[in-house]
DNA sequence: AACGATTGGGGTAATTCGGGAC
DNA sequence: CTTGTCCGAATTACCCCAATCG
């Protein structure tokens, strides 16, 4: 479909995740996510409210970054 | 909302197991797990904080038994 | 405005890590 | 050769309640 057809607007956003979608990826708590991002472990951006939203393109990465064992 | 409900889009989930439920799937200590982890008879995956997690998928396959011959 | 679900603060239990030795 | 146990330290899970999200 072009552009100019489209219906939704095409801008360029970041795909978010919430700290639930997170957590779920990574098998823990979302609290621990929240640490996490107090940690500067992952990056986090805020909502107005407060509210931390995370990259998921960063996330994918950490998922995968740590293979399997180590000799 | 619950996650299943929730029709954020696609979000790539692969189920994963902590240490402690693998261990008590298999019946052994989770520090087995962990020995069997590091010599890489099972694949895991890392927590931020480095802890481990396991896909369910292929522990259940190593769970299957072969009732008439092993090895 | 009102609603259910999630999140953010805190605090306190419970797991897990790593090494090491038996 | 595999497994369970011991230890201290680090990480994570669960509890409350108020605020935000959609």
């Amino acid at each position: 479909m072009e552009e100019a057809t489209m219906h939704k607007s095409t801008l360029n956003v970041t795909p978010l995740l919430t700290p639930g979608e997170v957590a779920t990826m990574f098998r823990v708590d979302p609290k621990t996510v929240t640490r996490w991002a107090n940690s500067g472990k992952i990056t986090a951006v805020r909502t107005l409210g407060g509210h931390r939203r995370f990259l998921e393109e960063e996330v994918r990465e950490l998922l995968e970054a740590v293979p399997t064992q180590r000799r």
